[in-house]
DNA sequence: CTGAAAGCGCTAACAT
DNA sequence: ATGTTAGCGCTTTCAG
């Protein structure tokens, strides 16, 4: 034995305190009591804590927020998921994480909302059909990082596809027209809005590749094939593929902006630290966080679900990686 | 009214499969029942979600850990925190998460504790007395990237002097006297324990200057004053210092490492893309988290806490960043 | 302002 | 294998 003896009730502490049970539950709740200093007194002596169970128990909420990411040790969802953190504490929530990386996406949800009052899903990657049903028996359930059409939950985006056309805008006005997408997870929300991007730009006199760069094989393909078909721009999924092919492509003795030029997205922090310094797009992932977090406190304080969906401004941050094409 | 009925009880199930409570609540332990699909039938019809409040409070337990953590969008904490939340799900526990960037650390403790069976501290920043006496009514508690003499609780860090040594070592190999070291956080113990390696280090002939560059103006003057007195080799308390100061240096046209050497630490991301690539040292966050968990489990299943430190060793990785010194 | 008592949803003897 | 029953610790009427 371990001699771990069971933790003061509040019965003991009512005890101690020569009054009853609902005394002392008053005294925790706020409401004046007569004597509070000898409450105070035995539940320092004690050193009794409420248990919570009982209470979510007696009071059918958890005041916890369920939030369910894919890498926990990813900056981009780490950004959002502190926000949701400070937010929802601030009003008395705790935050429950799973990280979904190793689990299947169901299971993570349902063991979640098992012990959260409502649900706030980063990017999920079920496709739009199989999240429909889910959130059914999910809901409350917010969703974040992506819009997913005909589902009957909030759900908050990034304007991927603006600022991304943003990007565009400003490496055509320096002259580019030959312009590589270095694309990132293939079936994922925010690849398919940034491609939209390249769609419409063909429309403005654009050239556009795509080419597949989210692992690192892949990303050498897609290096070389840039090379050797005219690229002049290499526009990125994220902030980490392009400083990777700005280290890659110094290894080949290939200056940026000078020969060609690379930006990122994002803005998670390698951005500003690179060499050159990475122009890119702000993705608001405060943002992201605070706004999902207040539909879901919209939703669990009784709000009627919709498919309500907000979708964020994204802004350009010029820095270095992009020059003026090189008059051939 | 937003028309959300209560969520269907255990009882209610029962009744509609034609047996008793027990039988549901066996069928969900794993225990064999004599008609399991007709359960199965009821459950789903029905959409019932055991109430893990009541389940808890049964049980005596929330299988659910707390985790706090000064920032959860620092890469650092975030990677510890991820390994935390992968091993403690392989064993059904759920992961609370606290981030004391904005409330008391005395608070974030005390409320995290209340709804887990334990509690792991990421570098708490209270100092040793203070924290002494939290972690007794904390219990079961660990303390994670940080050596807390004194305190009754198991403890796990990383040999930070032992890796700043190896670091020292490589650059005067290469040379060098005259170091630096650009610290970081002043009062915390990973602070301390890089410093007391460039104690070490005077004794094998190493002439360090302590320079704070925990923020960005300090960072700017710590970098004129190595500039200006001979500094050869300027070792960072960490990657994020060693970038920024790379980053300016850049600005000031001084090349590194061929004028002067940088190095990181902790290896979490910029170090690798940086250019030059930047030598550092590899903190294993993931065992961190890891270790801190298993102590932690140990805990919860009963094992007396004893003040059990475990300082896991860090390797240098040589990169680009620290060349041979100039001979003058 | 306070106490008595009922019950939140579930589990675990105990008896069958 | 199943049903009955007694709480787990707390909040909240309801009477005083």
């Amino acid at each position: 034995m371990a001699g771990s003896k069971a933790p003061p009730t509040i019965q003991e502490v009512a005890e101690l305190a020569g009054v009853s049970k609902s005394t002392i539950s008053r005294y925790f709740s706020g409401f004046p009591v007569r004597n509070p200093e000898q409450i105070r007194a035995a539940v320092e002596r004690l050193g009794y804590r409420p248990n919570s169970a009982a209470r979510d128990l007696k009071n059918g909420r958890t005041r916890t927020v369920g939030v369910a990411v894919r890498d926990l040790a990813d900056l981009y969802f780490a950004r959002i998921l502190r926000a949701i953190g400070l937010a929802s504490s601030e009003v008395g929530f705790h935050l429950l994480v799973a990280d979904t990386s190793l689990t299947s996406e169901r299971l993570a949800y349902e063991t979640l909302r098992q012990r959260a009052d409502g649900l706030i899903l980063c990017a999920p990657q079920l496709d739009d059909s199989e999240l429909e049903s889910l959130v059914d028996d999910l809901r409350p359930v917010v969703i974040v990082d992506r819009l997913a059409p005909g589902v009957r939950a909030p759900q908050v985006g990034v304007d991927f596809y603006a600022a991304m056309l943003g990007l565009i805008a400003h490496t055509m006005d320096l002259g580019h027209r030959r312009i590589a997408y270095f694309a990132g997870p293939p079936r994922s929300w925010g690849d398919r809005e940034r491609r939209r991007a390249f769609e419409t730009a063909k429309t403005f006199g654009a050239i556009p590749t795509i080419l597949e760069a989210a692992d690192s094989d892949q990303l050498d393909a897609a290096i070389n094939t840039a090379l050797s078909d005219g690229t002049t721009a290499i526009l990125s999924f994220d902030d980490f593929i392009a400083s990777s092919t700005i280290s890659r492509l110094r290894k080949l003795d290939v200056s940026v902006p000078d020969e060609i030029s690379v930006t990122g997205f994002d803005d998670v922090g390698y951005a500003s630290l690179s060499n050159p310094e990475i122009t890119t797009v702000r993705t608001p992932l405060g943002d992201l966080g605070e706004r999902a977090w207040s539909e879901l406190r919209a939703l669990i304080e009784g709000a009627e679900a919709t498919a309500t969906s907000v979708l964020l401004p994204a802004e350009v941050v010029v820095r270095a990686s992009v020059a003026a094409i090189a008059k051939a």
